[in-house]
DNA sequence: TAAGGATGTGAAGGCGCACT
DNA sequence: AGTGCGCCTTCACATCCTTA
């Protein structure tokens, strides 16, 4: 069987804060670029995109689309020889469900899989007399979650259901702002109905695993990509047959599902309690010693995802079941090495150098020898990658929206050349900004 | 002096909720 | 009852600062 990546999480230009770049093009760019062999379309809910993917799509294997050959063709300069791999489409898209249900106001994002652009069609039709889905990629409705679930069954059998990002505290399933202590409060009788639950970038399956009540489910990572270039920065392994009933049956049953790529969720902008504004960044036990009063303003903390699995864990050891492998976007590592932003010019052009040389940033970050890293990026960047590989990183924990910050390299350890005066400048205001 | 980089702010729809 | 605010996301843009 054939071993691919997959980020079905993702969304258009037609969702709100989200880049102009992302057309069907781009995103097979970046599919490429990233190492992702099936990338999620998002947004299929919204008319003026689903048109678009009719237009630029072919039905490639069963359920599973591809870019029509004459813009495959217009893309393909821009990608290295390295990492050419035609992408495949799967039909995604994520619906906010805003509802109140037992007295308790919920916000809980869910992401649906199709098999083909009939059934999205079809949904399409029956959420149109719900709500207004053409104003936003990711439409917000008045219906309950078991109720959507509902429709998304009718539509069709072969339909799959996700939970997303089920810790973030705004809109989630499990959220400390949003949504339910257990499953069957959200799904009751349909409940049977889920699979699998998308863990989000603040936690990882070590924390998950600490939970009984998730042995049943698979853990699924997706990057909810609002740029090209964030593609694949939590995303999925297969070991399957290319096409859409075999990898939503590895989801539903485990087999051919070999683990998934995370973030270290210290990273992630939920992880732990605080409150930005007020600079206030607390550990559950804290929080839990203040009653969940901020010490500055004097309201209640944002509670993140580490607090809430906490609250909810019945183990102290996890059970994991899964490969799992924890990285740090490449542009990051750089920015680091470099000193300077990941998003500069610097960056951008070595980064663009190490995927010509070395093939796509997944390979790069999980797989590449690092004798050769360290022949094309320098024996820094293969010295980071070998640390992060085995998780030897520094971890500043993000809280309340701000994410959080990984490190490779203690202050002073970088050698010349790269350690200079702009580097240690950057790292100072960087951790002095987030207390 | 120009280019590059850092930083701050506005933008979007819909909903609940606090307040008047 | 009605109004206004805050929340979701993070990009895109404008502006200011730094560097060669």
């Amino acid at each position: 069987m054939p071993k691919f990546i997959a980020d079905l999480h993702i969304h258009s230009r037609f969702s709100r804060a989200t880049s102009k770049n992302l057309d069907p093009e781009h995103l097979a760019l970046w599919a490429q670029k990233k190492g992702i062999k099936v990338v999620g379309t998002g947004d299929f809910t919204h008319p003026g995109w689903i048109s678009e993917l009719q237009e630029k799509l072919i039905e490639a294997e069963q359920g599973l689309f591809r870019l029509k050959p004459d813009l495959a063709a217009s893309i393909k300069p821009a990608i290295p020889d390295s990492c050419q791999d035609s992408p495949r489409f799967m039909l995604t898209s994520e619906i906010s469900c805003i509802y109140k249900k037992n007295d308790k106001t919920r916000k809980v994002h869910h992401l649906i899989l199709l098999p083909g652009f009939d059934s999205v069609l079809k949904l399409n039709r029956r959420l149109e007399q719900i709500g207004n889905i053409r104003s936003d990629g990711r439409p917000i409705l008045g219906l309950d979650s078991r109720n959507l679930l509902e429709v998304v069954l009718e539509t069709s059998d072969r339909a799959f259901f996700i939970p997303a990002h089920v810790w973030t505290p705004w809109f989630s399933l499990f959220g400390s702002k949003s949504g339910f202590d257990d499953i069957e409060e959200c799904f009751e009788d349909l409940t049977p109905h889920i699979h699998a639950l998308e863990t989000g970038l603040s936690s990882d399956p070590p924390m998950n695993r600490l939970l009984s009540q998730l042995d049943r489910y698979l853990l699924v990572s997706n990057s909810d990509a609002h740029s090209p270039a964030k593609l694949g920065r939590e995303s999925n392994l297969f070991e399957t047959a290319l096409d859409y009933d075999a990898m939503v049956k590895a989801m539903t049953d485990g087999q051919g599902f070999s683990g998934t790529i995370e973030f270290f969720p210290e990273e992630g902008k939920y992880h732990l309690d605080g409150h930005r504004k007020c600079r206030v960044r607390l550990h559950p036990e804290e929080t839990k010693s203040r009653k969940g009063i901020c010490p500055v303003c004097g309201k209640a903390v944002t509670v993140g995802v580490f607090h809430r699995v906490d609250d909810l864990a019945d183990r102290d050891h996890p059970k994991i079941s899964k490969a799992f492998f924890s990285l740090i976007p490449l542009t990051e590592i750089l920015s680091e090495i470099h000193g300077c932003g990941p998003a500069t010019k610097k960056v951008t052009r070595i980064y663009e150098d190490l995927i010509n040389t070395l093939g796509p940033e997944l390979h790069i970050l999980m797989d590449a020898s690092l004798e050769k890293i360290k022949q094309t990026g320098g024996v820094l960047l293969s010295k980071a990658i070998d640390r992060m590989r085995n998780n030897k990183v520094i971890r500043q924990e993000g809280y309340d929206g701000e994410f959080g910050v990984i490190r490779l390299f203690d202050d002073g350890e970088k050698d010349e050349p790269y350690q200079n005066r702009i580097s240690s400048d950057y790292q100072g205001e960087r951790q002095g900004d987030a207390l």
